[in-house]
DNA sequence: TCTCCTATGATTAGCGA
DNA sequence: TTCGCTAATCATAGGAG
């Protein structure tokens, strides 16, 4: 019974330190468990107990490493996101792009979204860092796309709408020998034609999601 | 109120997963600080929000340094170096990302079960049926996505390199116009993010005392 | 969106075995 | 030491403004 409140200050006892923080860091895991599953963050705890001489790993060991391997890519994001403040506008652009598309996508029904981001901006690790021509270049080729989605966008609506019942009659009495197919091709080479260079991805993971990093270094 | 016990799983919602997101990051950072108070457990926390630019770093961006660098000096860790070197790493990533794929083309069948439903035949006809062959063939294309997701696993066992689930998926699902260039590329990706691993070895050098270490790190 | 609120579920301090 | 227990504190989901 915690009869108590705790007083938020260095437990001296060490008996009961060391049970506090036994309790206290399986409660972190689970939590951070619980974030990562909750607001799909991928995440690593690694936690050196007193005198432990091995740590726990959540949720294993290779994600750890995988996770640590990310992280000491973040100096290139870093300096990614640096050169994208001094071209500022075109960062703002971009993020304001992709939220329209996600917007119109999101209208448009779910289908459409989650092909798109399946197939061509779904993570991806980044392997470059982007140079000024780049990312001149990146603007330019996300305008044009950008215009492509929209015109896909509205093509898809149109056909997606349920059709007049004359339509109807018509398409079926003229069908092709495999619509479906042809559909499914040309939404795939939209698709394809859509796909961004890997190391433009940051820019795409930046606006999708949060996430969390941290460490814990015991003295 | 509370109403509901919480569901362990990704909340579909967006504002509601980024509202849960900063209240739970909130959370975790206090019971960090108490953790380290009470224990007196030296830790930084760093958590980057959805979209923001900055990341909230606890204590402080200078202690959060400090930290790092420490973890630059790792205590030892045999077992773990030994996972990142040898077999039983690539052993079980290859599980993982197999499990991976399989999780994948199951929803990219289902995606394309509804594509294909949707443009060829729900569009067409709100109250039409779908035909025998076209019910066929929707199964016939399943079946050919799923053989191809077994080729490309058995690739992979063979090259024992494993590309990331991505590259993967990508090729398992649309059939690209140059698969030779596609599939190099997939293995220099797969090489590239194997490589960091090697960097982290250097902290699993020797050294004494109980430590924490964290990471979260958004996808 | 955001903040504030509070009922409810989750965490855990202190204790005894 | 390490369980398990239970009351008490704490965190937070969902709703309201």
């Amino acid at each position: 019974m915690s009869r108590k409140k705790v007083k938020l200050q260095w437990i001296s006892n060490d008996a009961a330190r060391r049970a506090t923080f036994k309790k206290r860091r399986k409660g972190m895991i689970k939590k951070a468990a619980e974030l990562s599953t909750l607001c799909g963050v991928n995440a690593c705890l690694i936690v050196y107990g007193d005198g432990e001489q091995q740590p726990e790993i959540w949720p294993s060991a290779h994600d750890a490493a995988i996770v640590l391997s990310r992280l000491k890519r973040l100096p290139e994001m870093e300096q990614i996101k640096q050169m994208m403040n001094q071209e500022g506008f075109m960062r703002q652009r971009l993020a304001k792009l992709q939220e329209q598309v996600r917007k119109q996508e999101r209208e448009n029904g779910e289908l459409e979204t989650t092909l798109l981001l399946r197939h061509g901006l779904a993570g991806r690790s980044m392997h470059g860092v982007a140079s000024r021509s780049q990312l001149a270049n990146l603007a330019w080729l996300i305008d044009r796309k950008m215009c492509e989605v929209r015109r896909r966008i509205e093509s898809l609506r149109r056909s997606s709408v349920m059709p007049p019942p004359e339509a109807v009659k018509k398409e079926a009495a003229s069908a092709s020998p495999a619509p479906e197919a042809k559909e499914k091709k040309a939404l795939e080479a939209a698709t394809e034609e859509l796909q961004p260079q890997e190391w433009l991805l940051p820019f795409f993971e930046h606006g999708n999601g949060a996430w969390l990093d941290a460490c814990f270094l015991k003295n």
